[in-house]
DNA sequence: TATTGTTATACTCTATAACTATA
DNA sequence: TATAGTTATAGAGTATAACAATA
């Protein structure tokens, strides 16, 4: 049996069609979040854990990024000098350093997202509308897969 | 209206939602296949082309993965020095550097596959019967919409 | 004494520029 | 003279280890 005629009723022969294609899409949508400004896809991401989950500390963003502290310490200093975050010293505790993300900060990443959905958008819109309602049914199944 | 309200009617809204589900879902995926051996992603992308479109000239290979020639040089050296890749030398033009995968780097690519594979198994038979089969009407459709 | 974050230093990976060889 | 690939060198970015500040 070839790879192309895999059998889907498998939850195994799923996974092995359905992994390529999420692979390819999020590759090429990966690709247009980068170079937008100077900034690199983990200051990038580190601004849409703040902005998703509120103020961090340097420490949770370290692990949440799977990065080391002195990492994240060069991440934020840099995303600090555009003015896209600000840090402030915790008051209950002088050791913490909680990163707060600043509204020009915000709307560089809502710009961003915006530009990741128009590129969606366009492809969206080019389906039959059979498809786009297959693809509709599908994101609660997508939500599902990733809370599990 | 709240981002989790998205009217799903218009390519926008879905587009909107989908994005997300997607990024998430790959990341996971791609968080296991790094560090496996020790392939870095670069590596491991140049195996799969050979593996997917035969061999390949060290210029083609840059081209596709979308790096300079000479860091392309270098990826294939690594790999060249684990013998997972051989190199050779076109007969017709001696300037082309014709790059071939071995058996050894089939088998670990292969290897690799299957081990995302698994993960995403073991996930997907966590879903209901009904999940299931909205997954399996996406799957050509993502392909449509990559293809687009 | 333990913990949070920073600084110092080394390593990995990439790109640009200069070079070798082939055509 | 042009092209494919390599070598030399510099620039980002990360990690480990050592350090400073705070609890």
């Amino acid at each position: 049996m070839r790879s192309t005629d895999e059998n889907t009723r498998t939850a195994a022969g799923l996974a092995h069609v359905l992994r390529p294609q999420v692979m390819r899409l999020a590759r090429r949508l990966r690709q247009m979040q980068d170079h937008t400004l100077g900034l690199n896809p983990n200051q990038l991401s580190a601004m849409a854990v703040l902005l998703n989950s509120g103020d961090q500390l340097i420490g949770d963003l370290a692990v949440v990024e799977q990065v080391r502290p002195p990492s994240m310490t060069r991440i934020i200093h840099g995303l600090e000098m555009r003015g896209y975050v600000a840090r402030r010293s915790d008051p209950a505790d002088h050791r913490h350093c909680l990163v707060t993300l600043t509204e020009a900060g915000r709307q560089v990443l809502l710009a961003n997202r915006r530009r990741r959905d128009e590129w969606l958008t366009i492809r969206i819109a080019k389906l039959d509308p059979a498809d786009r309602d297959v693809l509709r049914r599908a994101v609660p199944v997508l939500e599902r897969l990733n809370q599990g």
